[in-house]
DNA sequence: TTATATAGTTAGATTAATCTAACAAAATAA
DNA sequence: TTATTTTGTTAGATTAATCTAACTATATAA
């Protein structure tokens, strides 16, 4: 059984060395220190202990990686998160920015049976609010094809997950189109000459050019 | 911030020092310690920290009782343990005995925004599946009148909550008639005679005498 | 290719929660 | 009222997670 610490520790790593997220498969002692708001010489002494576990490969003055093994655990603890960010969200009315913190404590919550109910009760949700790939049970995660705007075909209806571009101007464009986060997107018709679409958000309706539809992740 | 340990001691202490639950309004070490599965060394550490919190009154080679604010602070924690038991209950289908483990984790999670939020969810419940009383935000518990099935007026329906004779004689009597926790039971008629009472249990009848009727606390 | 900067490590200390073993006080029983 | 048992306390150690300060290795740049 795994400390919530060490537990933070793999998820951190599991982050660091994701070529999706950061385009490394490795990382470093300060980096991941950094990451934890740790100084470096702890995150050192827990380096120690999680390759003592046979969790992490690493050696002294060397890269650190995941092994299998940890590799698993750290996506259980993302399964978790990912799970109850769904639950706070959907069922408890929490708003986008407010999940993650509590988030972070549920995710050490010990119980299989509690997170098995709790997907079931979620009717199995593939993505968390903020559009990230929900793993299953086995540890699976499928590869979230994550669609921008762009490519929805015309006549269909998405949800708006997250945002490309998290600039001001950009948000306020955004806002003013009547769009927020989960919010329906219906796409009305496409001109072929320049991607310049057109879109209806709750009963309005509004031309959008294609670096603006570039810019917004749908599910 | 109390940490983990910290609310445990002193919910533990509120339970030994509840006139309803003990019959005693003062602890002793030993008691304590043997509670929380602790060695009377370590409790009696934890006295010092609490006492110096000024959670507790507490005078060497004393009894124990808490103060006003360390009552507040525990019955917080309760408060906290009793809805998720309700939402793993009701929502997740775990069982009544399941509950209490995982709760045991989940009431110390830090956020009066998610224990908010949750009873909302649950519609404010009175009571979590042992019969237990929620108390509401404020701290205060509603003294909740467990009557007993013989309580019931003739023509009114109740929710088995909890039994007060645990024996397997009687146990198998409660399963033969039909009744499970949360059942439902209507009170068809009394004899004002013996109390001997006709109940209906999902449309099935049966008569049972006033010393059954006794044992069964209702909702 | 040597000097400097960055990255990583070690040693020694601290805090929280726990333990064992030895001791002291209080309660009970002969 | 003394002896015994029960209850409570202290001292000293341990483990996990953290720190600071000093040191070492590797990478970079003059």
């Amino acid at each position: 059984m795994l400390s919530h610490t060490e537990e933070n520790y793999l998820k951190a790593l599991f982050h660091l060395t994701s070529e999706e997220v950061s385009g490394k498969s490795e990382a470093g002692t300060n980096e991941l220190a950094l990451t934890l708001n740790v100084k470096p010489a702890t995150a050192n002494d827990m380096l120690k202990k999680l390759k003592e576990k046979k969790l992490i490969s690493y050696e002294k003055y060397g890269k650190i990686s995941l092994t299998p093994t940890g590799k698993k655990q750290a996506i259980q603890v993302i399964r978790k998160h990912r799970l109850w960010e769904t639950f706070l969200y959907e069922k408890l009315e929490f708003t986008w920015d407010e999940v993650h913190e509590v988030a972070e404590q549920l995710e050490h919550i010990q119980s299989s049976k509690l997170i098995e109910k709790l997907e079931k009760f979620l009717n199995y949700p593939e993505a968390d609010p903020h559009g990230d790939v929900i793993p299953n049970a086995k540890g699976e995660m499928k590869i979230l094809t994550r669609k921008t705007l762009t490519q929805v075909p015309v006549g269909k209806t998405c949800k708006l997950v997250t945002v490309k571009d998290g600039s001001a101007s950009f948000l306020q464009y955004v806002v003013k189109v009547g769009l927020g986060l989960s919010s329906k997107i219906k796409v009305v018709s496409r001109q072929d000459f320049d991607g310049t679409m057109e879109i209806e958000v709750e009963g309005k309706k509004s031309s959008v050019s294609q670096k603006f539809a570039d810019n917004l992740y749908v599910l």
